[in-house]
Formats: C-alpha cells, sequence, structure tokens
DNA sequence: AACAGGGGCAACCGCTTGCCG
DNA sequence: TCGGCAAGCGGTTGCCCCTGT
C-alpha cells in the first residue's frame, strides 16, 4: 500500500537492508536532505521519502547513541514525561542521541512498568488508586474513579520533586512530620492535603504572587501568610520558598529565590543547606536538579492553563525576570490555547533552576548563568551532569533529568 | 529439539503543523 | 485566505529474538 505521500510510487516496505542503509547514508552525507521525497529517487531506492527520512532519524544518523539507557537517561524520561506527557519529541530533545522513538520505546518497554510496579500511574505519575488506598487507608480519591490528573490532585514527586497543584478549587495542606500539617489557603477555598514521609526527601515549592499580578501564585503567600516556612520572606506574594528536608543527608535543604514580581524584578536565588549533602538533591533523592530549570517558555506555560488561577509551583531559585509579568501572561495565555484538556482550574509554572537563572524578556526566553548546576551536575545538583544543548533548554523550557534517585513516592493524603 | 508466549524494537500509519504559492 | 505539499510527531503494528516449557 505504502504512504499516502508515495502511492503512486513502487516503494518497498519492511525492514531495511543493509545495502538500503549504506545506500540512504552515502547519498546523505554527500547531498544532505533538503527534501526527503526526493531522496529515495536519487539514491536509488525502493523506499518513499517518509521511510528514508525514518530510518535516518530513528537509526542511520551519525550522532545517535545506541544501546541501553543509563540510569540518568532513565531518570530524565521520567521527570520531563512528567511535566510534558507523551511528547516524546520534546522529551528525546533532552537526551542526546536518542529519538523520540527510542525514548517511545524504552517508555513503553520498560519504564512504564517500573512505574506501574511502583504503585504509579505512568500516564499521569500518580499514585493508582489501589496505592492510595494502601498507603492511606481511604477510599479511592476521585469519586468518579477516574485518577485522572486533571482532577483534585496534588503531587509531589520525590524522584524528581516536580511539585504539581492542580485544581484550584480544592483544598490541599502540606504537612510533614517535621512540622505540623501547616494549613494554608492557596486560592480560596484551595486546599490540598499533601504529606511528606520522613524517609524522603521533600521538594515543597511554592512560589508566591499576587493574584492581581497575571502571575498568580497564591501558594507560596498563602505559605508565607500561615507561617509555614522560615523562609517565607516575603507575605506580599512575592518570594519562592522551597524546603527540601534530606533524611538521607541529615540535613534540610532550604533555597529561597526572592523575586519581586510585584516590580517585575528579582533579585538572585540564594540557597541555604542546613547540614547533609551538598546541595539541593544531594542525596539523590529530593527534588532533582533536573527539575530545577528554568520554565519559562511555552512548555513551561504550557502546565498552565488558566491566567486567572492563583496556584503556581516554582522550581529552584536562580531566577532573574524582569519584564516578567506581561511575558508569563503572555506565554500563559498561549500555551491554554494550545494545550487544551489540561485543568481547567491549574496554573502551574515552575521556574528558576538550581544556580541558574532564566530570564524572560521581549518574547525571547534565556537561560543566563548557565552552570554545571543546571545541567545537574554540580555540587547542588546531586547526580550526574547530563549535557543539555542549551537551544533545546530554551525551546523546551529545560527539564533536565539528573536529579536524585527515585525514591519513591510522597505519600498523599487525599482530602477529596 | 520443538513450540509458544512475551518483550523489545524497527517501521508504518495517520493526523497535525508549517511553509509556500 | 485557501489548498497543496513536506515534515514532524505520536500511536500502533508486526517482526524477530529470547526464554520457558
Amino acid at each position: 500500500m505504502g504512504h499516502h505521500c508515495c502511492s503512486k510510487q513502487k516503494v518497498k516496505r519492511g525492514l531495511w537492508s543493509p545495502e538500503e542503509d549504506e545506500k540512504l547514508v552515502h547519498y546523505i552525507s554527500e547531498h544532505g536532505h533538503s527534501c526527503w521525497s526526493s531522496v529515495p529517487k536519487h539514491a536509488g531506492l525502493q523506499r518513499c521519502g517518509k521511510s528514508c527520512r525514518l530510518r535516518w532519524i530513528n537509526y542511520l544518523r551519525p550522532d545517535l547513541k545506541r544501546g541501553t539507557f543509563s540510569e540518568q537517561e532513565e531518570r530524565t524520561i521520567i521527570d520531563v514525561h512528567r511535566i510534558l506527557g507523551n511528547r516524546w519529541a520534546q522529551i528525546a530533545k533532552h537526551l542526546p542521541g536518542r529519538t523520540d522513538n527510542e525514548v517511545k520505546n524504552f517508555w513503553n518497554s520498560c519504564i512504564k512498568k517500573k512505574l506501574i510496579a511502583q504503585g504509579l500511574d505512568p500516564k499521569t505519575h500518580n499514585l493508582l488508586p489501589a496505592s492510595k488506598t494502601l498507603l492511606h487507608g481511604v477510599p479511592a480519591a476521585n469519586p468518579s474513579g477516574n485518577n485522572n490528573s486533571n482532577n483534585n490532585l496534588a503531587h509531589f514527586h520525590s524522584n524528581g520533586g516536580a511539585a504539581a497543584a492542580t485544581a484550584a478549587t480544592t483544598p490541599f495542606t502540606i504537612s510533614s512530620p517535621s512540622k505540623a500539617a501547616a494549613a494554608f489557603e492557596v486560592a480560596p477555598p484551595a486546599m490540598y492535603d499533601v504529606v511528606v514521609p520522613n524517609h524522603h526527601a521533600t521538594g515543597g515549592m511554592m512560589m508566591g504572587h499576587d493574584h492581581n499580578h497575571h502571575v498568580a501564585a497564591a501558594a507560596a503567600a498563602a505559605m508565607a501568610r500561615a507561617g509555614y516556612h522560615p523562609y517565607a520572606e516575603n507575605g506580599n506574594g512575592g518570594g519562592v520558598l522551597m524546603s527540601f528536608r534530606d533524611q538521607n543527608g541529615g540535613g534540610v535543604v532550604h533555597a529561597a529565590a526572592s523575586m519581586d514580581f510585584m516590580n517585575g524584578s528579582s533579585s538572585s536565588s540564594s540557597m541555604e543547606h542546613h547540614g547533609g549533602g551538598g546541595g539541593m538533591a544531594a542525596n539523590g533523592n529530593g527534588f532533582s536538579a533536573s527539575m530545577a530549570a528554568a520554565f519559562m517558555d511555552e512548555e513551561a506555560a504550557m502546565w498552565a492553563t488558566a491566567v486567572e488561577t492563583p496556584v503556581s509551583m516554582a522550581g529552584l531559585g536562580g531566577m532573574d525576570l524582569p519584564h516578567q509579568h506581561q511575558q508569563q501572561q503572555l506565554l500563559v495565555q498561549e500555551s491554554a490555547a494550545v494545550v487544551g484538556p489540561r485543568p481547567p482550574t491549574a496554573t502551574l509554572m515552575m521556574h528558576g533552576g538550581g544556580g541558574a537563572g532564566a530570564m524572560v524578556d521581549k518574547g525571547v526566553v534565556e537561560m543566563v548563568d548557565v552552570s554545571s548546576e543546571v545541567y545537574g551536575g554540580g555540587a547542588g545538583a546531586g547526580a550526574g551532569a547530563t549535557a543539555f544543548d542549551l537551544d533545546l533548554m530554551v525551546e523546551s523550557c529545560g527539564m533536565f533529568g539528573a536529579g536524585g534517585g527515585n525514591a519513591g513516592i510522597e505519600q498523599l493524603q487525599w482530602d477529596c
């Protein structure tokens, strides 16, 4: 039958022979592939251009990395997938030398099963209903039986620490064993319950922002008002709050990125690591540096589906956000239009990066002060570095999988 | 040794997107 | 603005190989 694009041609299908590979490689290396539809003809192949393109991209490209995925690559995939979903091409961009097809196959054949084995829904990265029940002794959270993350939930994953809070109409609180449950109002009457067990590093990240200033992120502000965190210093809605309880490392990592959204400016971030390892996710359990990267472009904003919704979760600090208000709003609006079926009530934006900064200016997203920490290396990042192309970072909001190991799941205490 | 079943991977299909006339 | 074309992308299929019986 062949592709519709080459139905008139007599094309071969199925596996490629070494001779065909050789022809294609030889032709591409000499002439490039300015027009794939003409490649098979000129290369002497009985294939359609589409097939040639796929073969080249997925198999013959010289820069491809073959072989099994490393643990770090696996973590990266999981981390990025949590944010981007099944956007394999975008995920693959964070894995140099890997193709979307490869990532997709690896996910479907390996990671998916691992997550399921861990009691995680591979689609949402949330606890499967059975796990929720098991862990918390409460009935399945969703009366509809739908475990879709689009509905009421808050999830804090230790393996990467992406803190995603959705459903602004749903209440949640955050509590930790070291501090009594600090109920706070996110967006009245929003409230979640997120219980973080002792044995997991926690990535409780809150970025506050005044609701009247476009990028509403009242969570941190609410936390600040509630006095949840000593770094909740900006009671007017600004400020980034992060607390990483690193029990393995024996310390608590505090990170505070002071941002003044009110003025559209920010100061550099600061971090304090009280004891323990060398910084965020130092033991590999906490909020991975991969998640720390900037979230300032459309893919960051894709999480945000409602400009007016005042919940935003911040990643690590180190931001520089001039002209941020308008830009963020634009991004949010754009993504809201593009992304489609995202939680209609949730706004999630992750910003900043461990030691790195994200700058938004005139529609251009740039990473500044890109250090090894951004890539997940460095003392403050935990696991080893992954070299990512800066363009990719800019393009796809820089989700860098280098953080800690998959320590498991923070317990969620479902109120709804 | 033969067979069945399952897993992994390469390739295909079809829809979407972007570009250009 | 519209239509055609090429490329991009994600989901699905089918083949091959490995393993267990």
